[in-house]
DNA sequence: CAGGATCCGTTTCGATACTG
DNA sequence: CAGTATCGAAACGGATCCTG
């Protein structure tokens, strides 16, 4: 239990970057369809274009609410249904996601909306400030 | 076998993202290593920080290029080493990788280098001009 | 020695079936 | 609708080997 420090200075500077989420695909995805599609329950990420397996969805989901990204909720309307919305933390996201659906966008040929990236390029601080104001965090 | 029928849902609004690069861990700390960093070797990338296996580096490294992410050549100095460079379209990455650095540095409790940090925050378009220019695509 | 390929035991992931 | 259980498939790490 006295095992010390892994000591991982191999290298100078850390410049760390967030792998818990940005390193797996299904967390990425979720994200995008939380805060950029403005989804909410189980089942619309779910249904969302990509077919993520059940299991997998809940333990991202639960992954993302151990670190703070996102909330639960059950709804006050139906109470079979949980909605999820992001915090502050997961809010700051946005333009790390806008950033990468630019990206994408230009380098990859896939469908894209066009208006829509039309206004995030045009006015990027924007567009992410709309968002930021529709989840209105508590 | 005969395992078809993915049931692609053409989808409403697909706001694509490259998920075969931002859906790795790996993928990603070579890219951070090799624009951030700037390193430029199999060996340098092995030794920087995270331990890498020589394998997935070598599957990674493959990947990046066929994506058209990133570039090999010999050096002319020493003609064992081989140089990895990011193309027009890795370079393109700058502003996913600054946004995706800055959350981690604002939200994870990881040592940042305060400097650099703060340059990012502070002049953000200037920071990612100045790496551009010093990879000077032909 | 640098870059990378290959083999292999182990861990993790994810497609289904099933349940509260 | 939201979430677990099962179990095969894939990825990983680590050692080793190969080629200039």
């Amino acid at each position: 239990m006295t095992r010390n420090a892994p000591i991982r200075r191999r290298s100078d500077c850390p410049l760390s970057i967030g792998l818990e989420i940005f390193g797996d695909k299904w967390t990425l995805l979720i994200l995008r369809d939380l805060m950029l599609k403005k989804l909410q329950t189980f089942k619309q990420f779910q249904d969302s274009g990509e077919s993520i397996a059940t299991n997998v969805l809940s333990d991202r989901l639960e992954r993302l609410q151990k670190q703070g990204i996102v909330t639960a909720a059950r709804s006050s309307v139906d109470a079979r249904v949980v909605t999820y919305h992001p915090t502050a933390k997961g809010l700051d996201l946005l333009p790390v996601l806008v950033e990468i659906v630019l990206w994408s966008a230009r380098h990859e040929k896939t469908a894209a909306p066009p208006k829509l990236i039309e206004k995030m390029t045009r006015d990027k601080e924007g567009f992410i400030q709309e968002l930021r104001g529709r989840f209105s965090v508590s």
